[in-house]
DNA sequence: TTGAAAGCGCTAACAG
DNA sequence: CTGTTAGCGCTTTCAA
């Protein structure tokens, strides 16, 4: 997208404008709508040939162009975009779904997805749906609506599929948490061997007594890392105590805390602890603190995101990293793509984690 | 708003229909568009009295409006949003401009804007602006364009006053960051007697070298709290000593953590330390512990917000309390008011903030 | 209680 | 290169 174009943000006709002219017709207070009749009278041209000036078209000649600018300019005229949306059928705004953008995780994510959507004319709208799926469909709504041209969802699979039959027909594509066998595009990583990665380098300190802190079932990622850590383990020769997985229905620093600390009252407990996401693992090491134990020398602490702050507590979290911004332009492409040929293949895709040596394990 | 009405994104016309039929007349792939005409056509009446039920006038036959809502719902119809707004001229749509969206501060304000719009039939646009006066040039540009009816600014008033001349018709409302004296509706709290409590905690701990972490001179409010210190400083009859005052173009752990180390390097370090945000202040902790100083035996450390991390970190920070929620409901009030209507005088308004004694100081 | 008809402001054939 | 014109799909007078 490198000319000039009508949905370029930037392209600001007659934004420049700082003449009082701009409000020549101004009543006291309001400031009268220019409508691109006005312009074109003021110009002397028709309509069309302003709207050709307004969309960067070449047909027009050089010295009308400059006389329905100057128009524009000192008309202070601003196009009215619901009309041109209504015209050309399309909103132009894409919305992105998530369960809940307290959540620092989600903030790379949607920065992605924001840049590129700029970078193509789109606005993005970031709906938190509390992982509700009402909210959620009350958004995808606005897409049979017409309010939105396609979404990004990052909710659990399991409030996406209590919608899913009626849509596949809607263009939307799934980040971070997918079913890949429902055929909806989607992109994520490996979160199998992600978890697998994060017990082997548990394993590879010494471990054997490692305990899994997930969230709750009904997010696919947390079933994947599950399968990831036990099948690790039993690939060790390790059978893994039951009472070391706990499932828990919030990703809060409370949780973790909390988790971490009944994990520690337990006979004989972990040495180690993968915790799903940093969050928890953040609140893991406040909750092991808080009974008296050191980390990592008395339990090691596992994360998964690498976020920002995980570099920051104290000991420095060891985490598996995702790639949170490509993942998010990634995912703003695919849409993108399934938006410019409605019926195109979007496959879906699988980006590289990795594992971040820090201080917690 | 009681009553269903047509901008309530929960009154879904036809929603609920998973029949075929909502497909009838699809082509392979692609479901054709229905609209308000060939439901008026399907119900045998016209598209006046479908409008009617849209919009839930009362003056439609009972029996009519029956065979309206079935055709809507055996046919999938969707309300076309494009059109209607379009029609009556207004788009529905709140913008909220975050300087930097990554940042925990904004989460809860965010929420706060986000629930009442919806509550009123709008849709938030959340917007990252950067900080960068150019972006949020366009974002409000988007208000001019009318794709956006209104819309709440967080921004550094530097950024806003860089465009305030421009500005004065919009309608839109600052919040957290204002000039009471531009005559722009806001909402906030009293930086300068907040920035005073902090400092006098301090004190009455028994403190006397206290410093004072800031953000940058763009931001107000850095300003505000950087007198409310000065000033509880004087009264107490101290004078500060100027190399205690810090101004960080930043809000980073990172770069509170830089700062604490870089004052305690000083010749007689400070025993105290006010940062004007949560975040720079758990950075501030980290650092301090990275130079060999306890929190708060050696360093007091208060932070600014009360952000949901402060309680959870080592040790639990001491910081002045934003109501962040309600301080995002009533921006969202004011601006809907402003919005109903556009003569009505809106004044700024500041909302209590409260000192949160905890472990860190 | 209902319908006919006039646009909202714009874009895109189509014709010149 | 430019103008005329027909809508996009809806809401809303105005009349009946």
């Amino acid at each position: 997208m490198s000319r000039p174009s009508p949905h370029d943000p930037h392209h600001l006709a007659g934004a420049s404008s700082n003449s009082p002219s701009s409000r020549s017709r101004a009543s006291p207070g309001v400031s009268k709508d220019i409508s691109i009749d006005d312009v074109a009278e003021q110009a002397g041209v028709s309509v069309a040939t302003v709207s050709r000036v307004l969309n960067g078209h070449s047909n027009v000649r050089a010295e009308t162009r400059e006389r329905v600018l100057a128009a524009i300019e000192t008309s202070g005229y601003r196009v009215n975009e619901l009309a041109r949306n209504l015209r050309t059928a399309e909103s132009r705004l894409l919305l992105t779904m998530v369960p809940n953008f307290g959540n620092p995780f989600y903030a790379d994510i949607v920065r992605g997805i924001d840049s590129v959507a700029r970078q193509h004319g789109y606005f993005m709208l970031l709906c938190d749906t509390g992982a509700d799926p009402g909210r959620e469909r009350s958004y995808f709504e606005m897409l049979r609506r017409r309010r939105a041209d396609g979404a990004i969802c990052l909710d659990p699979a399991a409030a996406q599929q209590a919608l899913s039959e009626e849509l596949h027909t809607l263009p939307w594509v799934a980040c971070c948490e997918f079913d890949a066998d429902v055929g909806v595009p989607y992109v994520g990583i490996d979160n199998y061997r992600a978890a697998g990665d994060a017990v082997l380098h548990l394993l590879s300190r010494g471990h054997t007594r490692i305990a899994l802190i997930n969230s709750g079932d009904g997010y696919l990622y947390a079933q994947q890392r599950e399968r990831g850590y036990q099948d690790a383990l039993h690939n060790a020769g390790i059978a893994p105590d039951p009472r070391w997985r706990m499932h828990l229905d919030s990703l809060d620093y409370e949780a973790g805390a909390f988790a971490a600390a009944s994990l520690m009252a337990q006979a004989d407990p972990p040495t180690a602890i993968f915790a799903v996401s940093d969050t928890l693992a953040i609140g893991v090491i406040k909750g092991l603190r808080s009974v008296g134990k050191r980390v990592p020398d008395d339990v090691a602490v596992v994360g998964f995101d690498d976020i920002s702050l995980a570099a920051q507590i104290d000991p420095p979290l060891t985490t598996i990293a995702q790639p949170m911004r490509e993942l998010g332009e990634t995912a703003a492409r695919q849409l993108l793509k399934r938006l410019a040929n409605r019926s195109a293949n979007v496959p879906g895709v699988l980006l590289p984690h990795r594992l971040i040596v820090r201080g917690s394990a």
